[in-house]
DNA sequence: CCTAACTCGTACTTCACTGTACGACTTCTT
DNA sequence: AAGAAGTCGTACAGTGAAGTACGAGTTAGG
């Protein structure tokens, strides 16, 4: 069994099997939040022996799962270019992220399964900061709203995310059309 | 064994069981999709087989718990004023039956996981059609914006109630504020 | 090339939940 | 008041997933 928490050096092989397992479990999550752990092994197309060797429980698992989405976002965020007015940024921002957010909702259902409350907002403040920050920003500018909690207006991006994604796993929206219309949604909610 | 599916008469007791069960069961399911089928006997006061004795299985408890709560919705959608622009009669509408639909999302993804989709299409059928005909007679007027799919239109109001319902479940959204904002976020979505 | 690290199958225990079987008891209803 | 209808506990079988134990085989890396 590989030392999972001490700090140890892993072989690149171990290296690879965390990869491939974690990349398997946000896949496997994001479509359905009770995967079974076999499920996730068996995509990952590992062992689930092995994966026990990496992760002592599916709460592990998940939380390296979340860890994972919340990083690449976390990427894909700071690669925005964030200059011009705060209307601009955000369609830019929604454009680059929305399929990734839409896409890990079912994760995060899948962590406020296991993990405590308190972890997940945790994992999550700097992505939310951020947003947070573009919110404030707009709204010093006079283009975003304030007759709200901002807390409102920034969680109620994720709903309408989420929504999107639901719609185009339903086939109910048309993939090359969704990020048009998230865009325009979300505009017309934090317009002043 | 009472006689569930047959057209018999049920004693009056029998009759408040199901009552009960089928009240317990919307209760339970709207704040956890996976309640078990004892959590909910338990919520209803009534003993797990009694339960069984009026549903035969998960699924018919659960359609049954849907129908119900779609036929309050029906009650309150038939109840609302129809008369004048389409923007008002949506704020007449959302603030009578934002906290029920909010409240039926987690329920509705409970019937997503037993209920094949074609039935919980047409379950639901009467109640959307009457909101999609208010958003078509709200485009008509040309107070309501026509570049994006009608089906987005109607759906993404849900996506937002679900949303508020979270946000007060998590304590993020005061209950005295949420109608208005609630009012305010598909307004400002579905404005021309 | 040798050894520790890793893989991973099989088999097991535990656990929660579903659904069934039986039967004794209670309460409507006529 | 009698019988049908309904209640409900206990007990059981089946299932599916979580996590443990063991151990034999494989591979990376000094």
């Amino acid at each position: 069994m590989p030392p999972a928490s001490t700090g140890r050096r892993r072989r690149a092989d171990a290296e690879r099997s965390i990869a491939r397992i974690v990349s398997a479990a946000r896949d496997c999550l994001s479509r359905d939040p009770n995967a079974s752990i076999d499920d996730i092994a068996k995509a990952a197309g590992v062992g689930r022996m092995t994966l026990y060797g990496h992760f002592r429980n599916r709460r592990e698992l998940v939380e390296a799962a979340l860890a994972d989405a919340l990083g690449t976002g976390e990427e894909v965020l700071s690669d925005v270019d964030l200059s011009g007015p705060a209307r601009d940024v955000l369609s830019r921002l929604l454009d680059s992220s929305w399929s990734l957010v839409a896409e890990s909702t079912a994760l995060l259902s899948a962590a406020e399964g296991v993990l405590p409350a308190a972890t997940i907002r945790e994992m999550h403040a700097a992505s939310a900061l951020r947003v947070e920050e573009l919110v404030r920003r707009g709204q010093d500018e006079g283009a975003f709203r304030t007759d709200m909690p901002i807390e409102w207006l920034v969680n109620v991006v994720h709903y309408v995310l989420h929504g999107a994604a639901e719609e185009n796993r339903g086939g109910r929206l048309k993939p090359e059309e969704t990020g048009r219309i998230v865009i325009a949604t979300v505009q017309s909610i934090l317009a002043a």
